[in-house]
RNA sequence: GCCGACGUAGCUUAGCUGGUAAAGCAGCCGCCUUGUAAGCGGCAGAGCAUCGGUUCGAAUCCGAUCGUCGGCUCCA
């Protein structure tokens, strides 16, 4: 017998859960005792068990479960271990190839251990709670197929996903928690607030900007290429289809043609849309003899380029077809790697504080062992240098790098706690040596530059989509689309209205006036659920005044009419500080 | 791409075991002239994703295709 917790023990979340999967493993060999279980593991936000079974699990099979699943719990089986020898375990699980492919690969040494509750047996490396009854409550919530261990050439499994806590009232924060997050679905809040839309007819995962969207989409830009000025960058703009020779010249054919959208035949030559943008940017960099004078060279643009996904994996504006990233490429000498990279992590933290993106995490990359070189090194003390110089603590991602070399990952969290990748900076001697790029040294002798490829909002498609669920749609005064709507009380105070619309615009912002014939209540709402910042009421008494009755989002209490001015000065305040 | 679910007016949905599409919101037109989250009435709008099949008859059943959603995998 292996040591259980103790009974009085409260046991830790990821314990529970993973008690919870053996409970479902033990609920399905109840019900469907020809569903072979494979793995179980506790997950982020709760467990799941993948069976192997022909038939798909549907939604009453998962009721049946969960109330089989039920009277496990109340049964309160006291999870007991055993050690077993890896004969003893194959031989044991002599049904299920599964299991016994699990044990043949444990290492030799490391004690291979079988878990019990009531008449379920499971081949488990341990760490559960002491019994069953631990499980205060839990709901299976969906049924998805997946790869056994991942891998798309294995078989297919039946997954069933499930969460577990440890009383009912946790349960239920976590599924409104779930609640929430779909409200501020960027796919939901997209089409209700009328930002973008992705068309049946043109073809999915690209990407239609509706005015009010692409407004955000400019002044995301604007953002951007105003950090971008600051810092000695030169727009330049490369076309969005060129023949196909470039990118065998850049390798992106060898490495990259299951991401390209295929070849387009144009008198005889064969042409590809640009899945990215650095060959383009080379070509420029290649036009003319450079001096080490002239470096660093920054080339931007904001380069839409287009890339096969598979139909699987596209999801509303934060996995798309087309997309354009903030891209940029420094050309720079072996000296200056160190300073341009540190610079490209300021701007980083500016473009991050400025969303007021708070889990930010950064990561190191390093390339494929097996695809290192000697310039590796330089390049990964670069980064480590930036980020420590910046003191932006980092996580190693060994393997993850790109195929000319290693890179720096940004990654935020949005409303469903899942991770995104935005940005990304990468350092690069590869390609410079395959176009066979020069600078004339101080000594007159010709050397290869160094390039840093890099884009911080990543892809504005995934950035915006992103921002739209961390604002929850409620875009800060300087990202909404309307800024302000002037309400008339009644149609005696439509003139005042529209002239106060016409002053805030001719002061800079985005305003509207609310000319239909409804009532305030109905006026109020409809802005209400279009998330204005502010809702400018006037009636009799403003007209008189020359003030406006600023109804601000996110403040009950009704607020003290003011001049249009004062307002003006309050709002161009916030919009310069960004909130 | 793979597994599963789904696809009805601009949006959200109702349409039982097949009998020939219903509602709310939005839109338009009137009335009301309004003081902080839906005033009242009327009108118009889909032939049920597409194609094919079964049937006297299909939104309802079957098949294929396209798309969406939840996952697997990959990445900006």
């Amino acid at each position: 017998m292996l040591s259980a917790p103790h009974r009085h023990d409260t046991p830790p979340l990821d314990a529970l859960r993973h008690t919870a999967a053996h409970v479902l493993a033990y609920a399905v060999q109840d019900l469907f005792p020809e569903a072979k279980p494979t793995i179980g593991p506790a997950i982020e936000n709760g467990f799941y068990y993948d069976f192997d079974r022909s038939a798909p699990f549907t939604a009453g099979d998962l009721a049946a479960l969960e109330a089989r699943m039920k009277e496990i719990v109340a049964a309160d089986y006291v999870m007991t271990g055993e050690r077993v020898t890896r004969e003893q375990a194959i031989e044991r699980f002599a049904r299920n190839p599964y299991k016994i492919e699990i044990a043949s690969e444990i290492p030799e040494g490391e004690p291979i251990t079988l878990y019990t509750i009531g008449a379920f047996t499971d081949l488990c490396r341990g760490g559960h709670a002491h019994s069953t009854g631990a499980i205060g409550a839990f709901k299976l919530t969906s049924v998805a197929g997946a790869y056994w261990r991942g891998d798309e050439h294995n078989p297919m499994l039946q997954r069933i996903y499930g969460t577990a806590f440890d009383t009912p009232a946790e349960l239920e924060a976590y599924l409104l928690m779930l609640e929430e997050a779909q409200r501020r679905d960027h796919r939901r809040l997209g089409q209700e607030l009328d930002l973008f839309s992705i068309e049946e007819d043109a073809g999915p995962g690209l990407v239609f900007w509706h005015p009010k969207g692409a407004i955000v989409r400019a002044l995301v830009e604007d953002f951007i290429r105003e950090g971008l000025r600051e810092r000695g960058y030169q727009p330049v703009v490369t076309p969005h289809i060129v023949n196909e020779r470039l990118y065998e010249i850049s390798g992106h054919l060898e490495n990259f043609a299951h991401s390209m959208f295929g070849p387009i035949e144009v008198e005889g030559q064969r042409y590809r849309l640009k899945p990215m943008n650095c060959p383009g940017h080379i070509l420029i960099y290649k036009s003319a003899g450079r001096s080490y004078r002239d470096l660093p060279l920054r080339y931007s643009e904001f380069g839409t380029v287009y890339r096969f996904e598979r139909s699987g994996t596209l999801h509303g504006m934060t996995r798309v077809r087309g997309f354009t990233q903030d891209d940029a490429h420094l050309f720079c000498t072996p000296e200056q790697l160190q300073a341009e990279f540190e610079q490209t992590a300021d701007e980083a933290i500016r473009l991050v504080n400025a969303f007021g993106f708070k889990d930010v995490e950064y990561f190191l990359s390093t390339r494929d062992e097996r695809l290192r070189t000697e310039t590796d090194p330089i390049a990964e003390e670069a980064i480590r240098n930036a980020l420590e110089s910046r003191s932006l603590p980092y996580k190693l991602d060994p393997g993850e790098g790109s195929f000319y070399g290693p890179k720096l990952d940004i990654k935020v969290h949005d409303a469903l706690g899942r991770e995104w990748q935005l940005g990304t900076v990468q350092v690069d001697f590869l390609l410079p040596q395959r176009f066979g790029l020069k600078y004339r040294a101080a000594d007159g002798v010709d050397r290869t530059p160094v390039m840093i490829h890099r884009a911080l909002a990543g892809a504005l498609e995934r950035f915006i989509g992103v921002a739209i669920e961390h604002f929850g749609g409620a875009f800060p005064a300087w990202l909404a689309p309307v800024q302000a709507v002037v309400v008339p009380i009644s149609k005696h105070q439509l003139d005042y209205a529209l002239a106060a619309r016409d002053r805030l615009r001719e002061a800079g912002f985005r305003a509207e006036a609310d000319e239909s014939h409804e009532t305030v209540g109905y006026k109020i709402r409809h802005w209400k659920t279009q998330k204005l910042p502010y809702i400018l009421v006037v009636g009799r008494a403003e007209v008189e005044a020359g003030t406006v009755a600023p109804n601000e989002r996110g403040i009950e209490q009704k607020r003290d009419p003011l001049a249009l001015e004062a307002f003006i000065a309050e709002l161009r305040e916030r919009v310069r500080e960004k909130r």
